[in-house]
DNA sequence: AGTTGGAGTCGAAACGTTTCGACGCGCTTA
DNA sequence: TAAGCGCGTCGAAACGTTTCGACTCCAACT
């Protein structure tokens, strides 16, 4: 039984309004004794104002939710999340809000999912590259709940933020067929997400566009986790003809692809160049470092609180923005060798 | 305006209390017409519970609050942290408890802390790493809020989980000197966490123990990020007669010492084994591997949970649990070369 | 037949705030 | 001097729940 704000106005014989008041140097005003002694006493019993209490009667909880991609065990050790996570946190740190986690959609019903959004411990949220699968970004917006959707798939009438994958992976298939190589490969994401959809339409266009010939076996499905790229590249290696560089739609499974050349004994990058996506902090720590394109994921974070916060004023908000990449050329890229 | 138990209650002629009853399976039996009526109108209506009522008149939130070392930009991105809120994450969600991040103690008050943590949003609280200087754990502890120090200093009253730092550090010390090197160095870490000052006590002990000579200038500070531990081995190869192998403090450092060494044209291992601490995701990715002390840190985050749980609910946990790190032998450490 | 008791329901209190309407007081202004 | 106004204060309503006491039935006892 925590201090109460009746506990200070009975302690004074003060009514409980002049208390909040004085506390809150409240919409009306109070006499400077009072306000001091209000004040002596709340210090003395150690009182703290209870936040739920406020927000039942205020209705705003100066408190965010961010949903990530998909609730399972683990999701938290991606670097990509961790990122903007890492964003959303600082954005919610300068403008005085807390963030809540939620760590249970998993299994749960429609139902359940939205009541964990919708019961009032939030002023909005910001759903992390929700696929389009996910039904609870669209329950929210139904429901006229604030939110952002940082990096998913385009759904009408939600808020997104998103990066300019084709940019991005033209940015690094042109700096490839600079380098000389005709022979490319693509190691794409999970293709029920929207980035990596993208990512791999403008590889094609790419390679359709420079009359560049490309078969199936050069496009594979790394699922955006390093194992994957393993794989991937394991496979691409066992061709008879392979590629001689490979853009992989993150830097997990261009890590991956990398350990499995380096099995192979091939060496990346004069046998295999490889170029990554994300520019996770883990891309400069491989040997060869590797060429990635940089997202700014953290920044967009930054810009998605800021939305959030701002559609909760009811200000005014871009209905899409698109952030650009860049290419970030480190060591795992460089000339094709001669023969062929 | 969403539904509330009252629109339920007057659209259906019944008192608010059979809608809870029926709602919840309540304290109350209701009839089955009736409970199926109100089960009917609150689908058709859309009602979803508003926690925050829920939460005054209960006093629980199923709401657990995290709170970082110390709240500044750019937190998130400690490879430690990141694990230890995994951890966490992951039983937070099995055991159907969000969890409230805090943003804000950075720059505010001892008022602020408290009002914070305390303010009836959370249910109890975990600590991760707090340093001897936090003061919200202790007035946290004061007000009885339940919580659990997670890799902290041992705070007294204060329930804490901890690293066996001392076995972690021998073990580290044990491998390199049984490969046969006697001049090891040690990259510290921020000597106001208790883990730094410990590995290095440790140091000192085995040290001296094995009748090892070592100087201060074998003794550095790298802060536990990357660019110290960098600067610490610049320095340590400038010296005279530089050490043949290093123990650094976490893994980061370790990173920083290993390019160092790169720039330097000294090879690790060859010429100065390196080994690491915590085993971070990154530590397998850098080329040599890093040989480092494993931590059960995801798995610590996980207990601190359940042990938060279990203070909520009255029952008994231990005041003091250690948990004993393990070595990982990769390729950061070999035999020391002959000479000298 | 009268008593007990459980099932089903209602009304109201409680949780800790914020904020509105009302009121009294003293000061200015006509 | 009366009207008007602003300041400081109080009491009460409101936010959306949960749950307790009380009440009414009706069935099952003695």
């Amino acid at each position: 039984m925590p201090t109460s704000i009746k506990d200070i106005a009975k302690l004074l014989n003060v009514s409980v309004s002049t208390v909040s008041y004085a506390i809150n140097g409240g919409p009306r005003t109070v006499s400077p004794e009072v306000k001091e002694k209000v004040l002596d006493a709340a210090r003395e019993l150690g009182y703290r104002p209870n936040r739920v209490a406020k927000s039942m009667v205020t209705g705003r909880s100066r408190t965010i939710g961010v949903v990530p991609p998909e609730i399972v065990e683990d999701v938290l050790l991606s670097p990509y999340l961790q990122l903007a996570l890492n964003g959303i946190f600082n954005a919610a740190g300068s403008s005085h809000h807390d963030l809540i986690l939620f760590t249970r959609l998993a299994g749960s019903g429609h139902e359940e999912v939205l009541s964990t959004i919708l019961d009032g411990r939030v002023d909005g949220a910001v759903f992390i590259a929700p696929n389009s699968t996910n039904r609870a970004v669209l329950l929210a917006k139904e429901l006229r709940i604030p939110c952002i959707s940082l990096a998913g798939s385009e759904i009408d009438g939600v808020h997104t933020l998103s990066v300019a994958n084709e940019t991005g992976m033209r940015l690094a298939m042109k700096h490839l067929f600079d380098l000389g190589h005709r022979r490319i490969a693509h190691i794409a994401g999970r293709l029920d997400m929207q980035d990596a959809i993208e990512r791999l339409r403008s590889y094609s266009d790419f390679m359709t566009e420079n009359r560049l010939a490309y078969h199936d076996s050069w496009v594979l499905k790394g699922q955006f986790h390093p194992d994957g790229g393993y794989a991937a590249m394991k496979s691409l290696l066992a061709l008879p003809n392979p590629p001689t560089a490979v853009v992989c739609a993150n830097d997990d499974m261009a890590i991956g692809a990398l350990r499995a050349c380096q099995e192979m004994g091939v060496n990346v990058p004069s046998q295999m160049s490889i170029c990554g996506f994300d520019q996770t902090s883990a891309s400069e720590l491989t040997i060869p470092p590797l060429t990635t394109v940089f997202q700014p994921i953290a920044e967009m974070g930054r810009y998605a609180v800021q939305s959030v916060l701002d559609l909760i004023d009811g200000k005014p908000v871009p209905r899409h923005v698109t952030f650009e990449p860049t290419l970030v050329v480190r060591s795992s890229t460089t000339v094709p060798m001669k023969e062929s």
